[in-house]
DNA sequence: ACACCATAGTGTGTGAGGCACAGTGTTGTC
DNA sequence: GACAACACTGTGCCTCACACACTATGGTGT
């Protein structure tokens, strides 16, 4: 019944999952033990949306990958590029701003029509 | 050269904007007039973006709304209802779920390898 | 009187992203 | 030798942001 609700969550979500990614693959990681990483902080995310997600970075030139075929198993190594570096630190900022603005929303809930000025 | 940059912001600020319109909409108000607000307010947001938004919020039942044909041009009021004011409870929690998840990313990042329980 | 911009909204189409589902192959365990 | 956990790829559908096109009215300048 609460459909709505959790489209509603999952929007608010969508651009941190970004964020922690680059900031995670400062030290190379692989999808799978990302995914459990990502989890364990609170940003709970699907495997059929992180896997796209890393790849859709890679092709943007966020994150520069490197298969690992000398451990038992193969893995995808992904490591935060320059550019991606750039990226997390702009989200970051915009990140404190939103905050800000969100915080204030509430401050000035109470004043309803003190704006008149066009 | 940047258009990647401008997607990654603009699904940081996503559901954001959500949260700005539940919360401002407590007090009634018509799209143009919330435009003017939010963008006031640090949430810049296209035209074609929130027209599309209210209404959806109103079919999922999170605003009400109501024409305004008595003033010199007809304007389109909308107000937050009774499940739009839960559903802004439960994303400022989210919200501030994220922030603490967020604000921990940098503290840790400096420590690589400390997981390895499976 | 007429042009023109600001106001206020609707409708259509496209492209990107989330995620469900399906599939591939490997490693370890009982 | 079956079966779960691991690790990743690929396809397809649905929703949302936004560009564009459109309708219609009020106010301002000339």
């Amino acid at each position: 019944m609460s459909e709505p609700f959790d489209t509603h969550l999952q929007e608010l979500r969508r651009g941190t999952v970004v964020l922690a990614c680059l900031q995670l693959l400062r030290t190379p990681g692989y999808g799978y033990a990302l995914l459990e990483q990502l989890e364990r902080r609170g940003f709970a995310t699907d495997a059929n949306t992180l896997y796209p997600l890393l790849r859709r970075l890679e092709k943007q030139g966020f994150l520069t990958s490197e298969w690992n075929t000398e451990d038992s198993r193969p893995r995808k190594f992904y490591v935060t590029s320059e550019q991606g570096l750039g990226l997390a630190e702009i989200l970051r900022q915009e990140w404190r701003a939103l905050a800000s603005a969100i915080a204030s929303l509430h401050e000035t809930s109470t004043g309803p029509s003190t704006d008149e000025e066009h």
